[in-house]
DNA sequence: CGCAAAAATTAGCTTTATCTAACACTTTTA
DNA sequence: TAAAAGTGTTAGATAAAGCTAATTTTTGCG
C-alpha cells in the first residue's frame, strides 16, 4: 500500500489538475499564485511530486499529470464534490464557502464519512421527492428565521 | 490575533487535558503512549507548548495547563463534542467511529461549519418533536434497508 | 543510604515545507 | 538579434515534527 501523499502535495496536485483544464499547460508562477507561495517552493513541490510518479516534470518545461496522478486527483475531486454538495445543500452554506471549506476538509475526512454524506444527500432528496418533509428547504427557511 | 497552534500541538494539548483529568499529574511517558511517539518527541512538544504559554513546564516536573491552555482546550472540546454529535446523531455512525472521526476533524473544520452543524442538530430535534418528519429516525431506518 | 532501574532530556539527524537571494534559462521587444 | 524582462531553479536558512543514541535526573529498593 503506497503511502499517501501529504496534504500539501495533494493541494499542489489539485491546482495542477485545475490549471491543466483551464490553460492546458501548467506553469510554475501560476501555481505559485494559486498556492499563495513562492516560485521556489513550487519547484520544490514539483520535484517531490515527480519523485512520487504523480507528474511528468522536466526543468523549465510545463508540467502534466501522469496516469497515477490522474487517478489520485479523480478520487480527491470526488471527495471534494460530495463535501461541497453536503455543505451547500444540507448545511445551506453559500457555494463559495462550501467550495473553500471542502478544500480544507477533503484531505482529512475519512472515506466512510464521505460515503455517508453521499447517502444522506440521497436520502434527503428522496424525502423531498415524496413531498413529506422537504427537509432541505425547511432547513433553509429555519436558517432565515434566526 | 495570535496565530493558531498546529494540529500536532493541539493534539498534545488535548491528551494533556485528558490525562490531567484521569491522573492529576501528566507524565512524559504516558503522553508518549497516548500519542504513539517517543518520549523525546514529547519533550520537544512540551517545550514548544510552554513557549506558547499553553502549559506550565519545567524539566523533570509533571505538566499542567495554563489558563490560556485551558481556554484553548475548552474551545477544542466544544468543537469535538458538536462534531461527534453530528456524526452520531445525524449521519448515524456508531459512537466509537464518531469519536475517532471527530478527533481527526476538529482541528480542521472551520468555526462556521461547527456552528452550522449545531444549528442543524437543533433543527432536526425540533422537527422530530413536531412529529412531522422524525428525520433522524427515518434516516437510521433508511440506512438499515441498504 | 547508595545504587540500579526507570523516566526525562539533550544532542544530533531526517524529512517536509516554506522562505530569500542569487543564478540560469526563455521570451519579448526594440 | 541582443539586451531586458520575466520565469524557473538552485543554494542555503529556518521551523515543525519526528527518530535514535547518549546522558542526566528521579525514584524505588535492598
Amino acid at each position: 500500500m503506497k503511502d499517501r501523499v501529504s496534504v500539501a502535495l495533494e493541494s499542489y496536485l489539485e491546482q495542477i489538475a485545475d490549471l491543466q483544464k483551464e490553460h492546458g499547460a501548467v506553469r510554475t508562477s501560476d501555481l505559485a499564485d494559486r498556492m499563495g507561495c513562492r516560485r521556489s517552493s513550487v519547484t520544490n513541490a514539483l520535484q517531490r511530486l515527480s519523485e512520487k510518479g504523480l507528474i511528468n516534470y522536466q526543468s523549465y518545461r510545463p508540467v502534466t499529470l501522469t496516469a497515477e496522478g490522474e487517478k489520485t486527483i479523480k478520487a480527491l475531486s470526488r471527495y471534494h464534490g460530495i463535501l461541497a454538495d453536503f455543505l451547500e445543500n444540507i448545511l445551506a452554506f453559500p457555494e463559495k464557502f462550501a467550495q473553500e471549506e471542502a478544500c480544507r476538509l477533503e484531505h482529512r475526512v475519512s472515506q466512510s464519512t464521505i460515503e455517508r454524506m453521499r447517502i444522506y444527500i440521497e436520502f434527503i432528496e428522496q424525502t423531498d421527492n415524496l413531498d413529506r418533509g422537504l427537509a432541505s428547504a425547511k432547513f433553509k427557511e429555519f436558517m432565515q428565521k434566526r
